[in-house]
DNA sequence: AGGTTATGAATGAAAG
DNA sequence: CTTTCATTCATAACCT
C-alpha cells in the first residue's frame, strides 16, 4: 500500500554555508582535492584500517580543507580498500580464467604471477589473493546452520518482550515469553 | 536503520513479493520493512542481545513477513548494537573536535588531545525497560558488564605514518603517532 | 536531459 | 563483543 516512496533521504539539514570547494550541495560527504591527495597518500604509505585515533587525527586534519567527520574517513578506508581488493581479485579472476582455458587438462591454479596488478598502485602491501574451490558448487541446500549464539545463556531471564505492528494487524503479536526455572 | 549520520536513507520494501530493488537472487537476507520495523521496535524497547530462545520466536513471527532464519536475527542485533555503538563513539569524536577547534585559534592539534579521553557515558540507553513487567531483563546482566573502561580502544600498533601535502604547506603535516605505553 | 560512472554510505555476514 | 570483509544502495559528478 505504501510502495509509493522507493527511497528517500532526510539530510540533517541547516548544512547551509557549506562551500567546502566548488559549493557543494551537501547531502553526503564530498572530499576535495586535497583530502583525497592526502588520503591517497596515507593509503599509499601502508594504511588500511586506521584505529579510531588514528580516524580521529586525519579527520581533524582534513577538516582544514573543508567540511569533514571522522565516519567520513572511516568510510573512506573501507571503501578504497575494498575496491582495490575487489579490482585486484577481477584482474586475478580474468587471468585464471584465461589461464583455465589455455591449458585445460592440468589445472593448476598457481597463480605465480599474482604481481601482475597494473592497479595503479606500486603499493606494498601483500593481499592474499585466494583461489576458488572448485569442487563446491551445488551447495546452496546445506545451510550451514553453525549459529553460535549460545554462547552466554546463563540466567537469562524471564523477561518478556511484546510487540505489534500498529495499524496492520495480519498477524499475531509478538511475545517473547521466555521460561524461568 | 535509522538514524542516519549525516544523511539518512530508507529503502522501502516491498510488503508482498519481498525482492527489494535489486535482486531476489541475493544470497543474503534481505529483510522487509515489516522485519526491520519489529526488530527495531524490539531494540528499542532494549533487547540487546536476545537468547536462542528470543532468536527463535522472533525469527519464527518475522518468517511471517518474508524469508528469514534465526542467524539473521542474531546478527540483526548484533550489527545493531555494535554500530550504534560505534556511530556514537564516533559523533563523540566529531564533537570533541569541533570543541577543540573552536577554543583554540590556532588550532595544532598534536596527538596530545587524545587524552581528552572521557567522553562522558554515551553508552547504555535504555532505563525505560522499568515499564515492563519483570526487571531481571537478561540484557540489564550484560549491560551490567559494560561497566568496564574501555581499555581496549586501539593496541593495534605503532606504526607511525606521516604525510605532507607538497606544494601547498598550509598546515601542519599529518603525522600519526601512535602513543605507546 | 538522460544514461554512466565513481564513490559515499549502509549493512548482512563473519572472523577474531 | 569488536573489527573486518563483501555486497549493495544511493547519488554527486561526469559524460554524450
Amino acid at each position: 500500500m505504501d510502495e509509493g516512496m522507493s527511497g528517500f533521504c532526510i539530510r540533517a539539514a541547516s548544512v547551509g554555508g557549506n562551500s567546502s570547494s566548488t559549493g557543494t550541495k551537501c547531502g553526503r560527504w564530498n572530499p576535495t582535492a586535497e583530502q583525497v591527495k592526502l588520503l591517497t597518500d596515507l593509503f599509499r604509505s601502508g594504511l588500511r584500517t586506521p584505529s579510531t585515533d588514528q580516524i580521529q587525527k586525519i579527520s581533524t586534519q582534513l577538516s582544514f580543507y573543508g567540511k569533514i567527520e571522522s565516519k567520513n574517513v572511516f568510510y573512506w578506508f573501507q571503501n578504497h580498500k575494498a575496491r582495490e581488493r575487489q579490482k585486484r581479485r577481477k584482474v586475478s579472476f580474468d587471468e585464471k580464467d584465461i589461464m583455465i582455458r589455455r591449458d585445460s587438462a592440468k589445472i593448476s591454479y598457481t597463480q605465480n604471477f599474482a604481481e601482475v596488478n597494473h592497479v595503479s598502485e606500486p603499493e606494498r602491501v601483500i593481499e592474499t589473493l585466494q583461489l576458488f574451490p572448485l569442487n563446491s558448487f551445488g551447495e546452496a541446500e546445506s545451510e550451514k546452520q553453525k549459529l553460535r549464539v549460545h554462547a552466554n545463556d546463563q540466567y537469562r531471564g524471564n523477561t518478556m518482550f511484546s510487540c505489534t505492528m500498529g495499524e496492520q494487524m495480519e498477524h499475531p503479536p509478538l511475545d517473547l515469553r521466555l521460561s524461568f526455572a
